[in-house]
DNA sequence: CTAGGGTTAG
């Protein structure tokens, strides 16, 4: 009963949002009931996913909790007949009876090993949930029997092993009960289970009060909790308390738990001195000291320090293994030096080793990271050839890929693949389809697959929430966003810092100070800390809102408060400096950062050139563009269109047209801002049939161009008094499949009224309302003055009239 | 107890 009241119960997320709007229909519901059963019976979550996206229905939230008996009722009794239930009730609680019965009789023979294994298959068919009819079955039919309590012993210990801590947990508190004492092996299991929660503790003392003789892996499991927990000081406390006086001589396992959790912790410098006090108590590194070691330095990118070490590693004797090779070549991979990846596969081969899965995992990553998602299926398709089968950490690796290139049709059919091979789908790959299918805009999937998780029992965690309320700001579902987060925290389960300052980005991108605000008080409230990025976002905020004062003051405050600016800080407030016009506090800006060596980057400094630009200093923005060469930073396209922007603007069409050149010759691909740039500043300087012929020569190259670059020759051809070809080409717009809006249709309109082109006008009034569009008030006199002004006072009645009959003006004429 | 996969800010 201890451990009871501080378990949290499974299924609570994910919360569903506010009822959608149109009532379930019938066929809906009806596909709901065939999914209930779908997922209470089926074993493979993956293929539900798969039916689900290829139905693309609505969510549909499922219970999660389906109980045990509810389950074999709709597995035997076809049309709900009460005897075949009856008859496979019975047949199945023979079979659970007949496994008992062979469980104590190995526990009479002192078989442990073998229970544990039969137990094992039970419990993993049983499933969670599963302990209360368990124990009601030992209860009443094995109970005068001496085997009893090791039997009720290995079933805890076989829950806990199999992470089904609540039934572990109950069958503890009927063992209490039942006046039987667990094992320390039980509690060690259960400790274990539990290390990543407070729990352990509760566990421990009910260990110490009971007077259970601890094991030799018990203050191991305790130091590795703390560690896990990110208690570092008080691991190593615990330590001294322990081993301190050297009565209990430590394992080296427990001086590896340390150094892996110090690593973990980014402190390298002390994990390093363990070293040494492994020497003092006379014991020595074993190759875990070393490759945990050498692991964080890689990841650190530190690889000179790392390879010394291996060599020190060698020295003691100890030879490279295959996973010591796969951390020096992921430390490799990590630093994009894919030719060093290469040569350590080579010399692993040479000295006999064999790269295994993990090796491939981190060639297929490495590919992957460049972008070439097919070099990492070619090498998929080769390892299965080699008789190795891909595990779900490797095709996680894939489907991320795949979604991130939009290759949503491969995706489903690896995750056809995985189906078939039966592999269980985890935390980070259920994540990485939520998060994929969040980016695509389809959260409503999104939440599917995070209630398919929770009814797997694979709870989400910080990045999957993440993922999801991310989307759900992207989408500006504010109110959603609220919501969900507000479940989060009500629910008692972890929420960090990150997934508040998404939610405040959320706020701050559509301009709500006040739900920012709000959120920053709930954080202070609840004790988070806040990051730079909170802040950062904050001034964001203010930003939007032009309080660029407020924006700066937050800046100093970050400073007082010890917080270390970042580059962001310094470019969110630069960018807001510009926008105000205010280009002198930019630079101010721009040279404190430099002061303070935060590097620039390349937003910085196509901010800088923006603010340079608009103050029309152009030579000195194109010498950004070569300071920025100079310093390695590699100006991208939204640079070039700022600058090109800049020479638009004096109306220097042959600058416009080199930084396009430039682009091409740095092999990037302009944006469709670049080609609406160019397509205007030839229009403004009345050059309207280039600008239509460069049009026409992009589309030949197959460049996908948006509307308005089009409208720009539209709007340029009403301009410059080419009414027939103004019409022809808006013709062309909606051909294309354009949706045109009526500010296309007035912008033209009121251009060839302006030239006196009253019939075209009125042509251009007739296609308007053939798509189906009408004319508004200030359209209407637009045209109306027009006719008045050319004396076409027929045409004037006859407008007049279609206004008064279409019921255009009704409300203004009464 | 060591290796490979997912995340937030301009």
């Amino acid at each position: 009963m201890l451990f009871r009241s501080k378990f949290r119960p499974f299924g609570q997320f994910p919360p569903q949002l506010p009822a959608p709007k149109p009532a379930i229909s019938s066929a809906a519901a009806a596909a709901a009931d065939e999914l209930l059963i779908d997922s209470s019976t089926s074993k493979n979550p993956v293929r539900e996913i798969l039916t689900l996206a290829k139905r693309g229905n609505r969510p549909l939230f499922l219970p999660s909790n389906r109980t045990r008996v509810d389950r074999q009722s709709r597995g035997a009794g076809k049309d709900g007949n009460f005897m075949d239930w009856e008859v496979a009730r019975t047949r199945f609680e023979d079979a659970r009876l007949a496994r008992l019965e062979t469980c104590h009789a190995l526990a009479r023979e002192g078989r442990l090993k073998e229970i544990n294994s039969v137990l094992k298959q039970m419990l993993h068919e049983e499933g969670s949930g599963s302990a209360p009819s368990l124990c009601e079955l030992l209860q009443n039919n094995f109970r005068d029997c001496d085997s009893c309590s090791i039997v009720w012993d290995v079933l805890a210990n076989v829950y806990a092993q199999l992470e089904m801590i609540h039934d572990a947990l109950y069958v503890l508190s009927k063992m209490d009960s039942l006046n039987m004492q667990a094992s320390i092996s039980t509690y060690d299991s259960l400790m274990y289970n539990l290390r990543h929660t407070d729990m352990v503790w509760d566990i421990y003392k009910e260990i110490r009060a009971r007077g259970v003789t601890h094991s030799e892996y018990t203050y191991n499991i305790l130091i590795d909790s703390l560690c896990k927990q990110q208690r570092l000081q008080d691991a190593i406390s615990f330590f001294q308390d322990v081993h301190g006086r050297k009565e209990v001589k430590p394992f080296i396992i427990t001086f590896n738990t340390l150094m892996s959790g110090l690593c973990n912790a980014g402190l390298v410098e002390v994990a390093k001195s363990i070293l040494s006090l492994i020497l003092k108590y006379g014991l020595r590194p074993d190759r875990y000291s070393y490759t945990t070691l050498i692991h964080r330095l890689c990841a650190a990118g530190s690889m000179e320090e790392a390879l010394k070490l291996f060599e020190d590693m060698e020295k003691d004797g100890i030879l490279l293994d295959v996973v010591a090779y796969n951390i020096l070549i992921n430390g490799y991979r990590l630093l994009g030096l894919m030719s060093e990846v290469w040569k350590l596969i080579k010399m692993m081969i040479f000295q006999g080793l064999k790269p295994d899965l993990v090796t491939y995992t981190i060639l297929i990553t490495g590919h992957c990271e460049k972008g070439d998602v097919e070099e990492g299926l070619r090498v998929r398709r080769e390892v299965i050839a080699r008789g190795i089968q891909l595990n779900i950490v490797a095709y996680s690796v894939l489907l991320n890929a795949l979604f991130k290139k939009g290759q949503i049709g491969e995706v489903h059919q690896l995750l056809d693949e995985i189906e078939a091979i039966g592999l269980h789908m985890d935390l980070v790959a259920y994540s990485i389809l939520i998060h994929g299918y969040c980016k695509l805009g389809e959260i409503e999937r999104a939440l599917q697959v995070c209630q398919m998780m929770c009814s797997k029992q694979v709870m989400p965690n910080s990045f999957t929430h993440g993922a999801t309320l991310s989307s759900l700001c992207k989408k500006g579902m504010l109110v959603e966003a609220r919501w969900y987060l507000d479940n989060l925290v009500g629910s008692g389960l972890m929420v960090d810092i990150i997934l508040y300052n998404i939610v405040i980005d959320g706020y701050a991108k559509i301009g709500d100070v006040d739900g920012a605000l709000e959120l920053y008080e709930q954080i202070l409230k609840l004790g988070l800390s806040l990051t730079i990025v909170t802040y950062n976002t904050l001034i964001f905020v203010f930003c939007k809102i032009e309080k660029l004062t407020v924006a700066e003051h937050f800046l100093r405050q970050i400073e007082l408060n010890g917080i270390n600016p970042t580059v962001v800080t310094y470019t969110t407030l630069m960018d807001a400096f510009v926008g105000a016009g205010n280009t002198d506090s930019m630079l101010r800006m721009f040279n404190e950062m430099i002061e303070k060596a935060i590097m620039p980057n390349v937003i910085t400094y196509s901010v800088v050139m923006k603010g340079l630009c608009k103050q029309g200093r152009l030579q000195k923005a194109i010498d950004i563009l070569k300071d920025m060469h100079i310093s390695g930073i590699y100006a991208d396209q939204i640079t070039y269109n700022t600058l090109m922007q800049g020479f638009c603007e004096v109306q220097n069409i042959e600058m416009a047209f080199r930084i396009h050149d430039e682009m091409l010759q740095h092999n990037l691909m302009p944006t469709p801002v670049t080609y609406n740039l160019l397509i205007n500043i030839l229009c403004l300087k009345g050059k309207v049939d280039c600008a239509e012929k460069f049009l026409d020569s992009l589309l030949d190259k197959g460049v996908r161009l948006s509307k308005f670059a089009y409208t720009t020759i539209v709007k340029a051809q009403c301009a410059k008094g080419m009414p027939g070809k103004a019409i022809i080409f808006f013709d062309r717009i909606i051909r294309s499949g354009f949706e045109v809006s009526i500010k296309d249709f007035s912008a033209a309109i009121n251009r060839l009224c302006k030239g006196n082109f009253v019939n075209e006008a009125t042509i251009f009034l007739k296609m308007m309302l053939y798509v189906g569009i009408y004319p508004d008030e200030e359209l209407c006199t637009v045209i109306c003055s027009a006719f008045i002004k050319k004396k076409e006072l027929q045409s004037l009645f006859v407008l007049q009239a279609m206004i008064v009959k279409s019921g255009i003006l009704a409300w203004d004429i009464q």
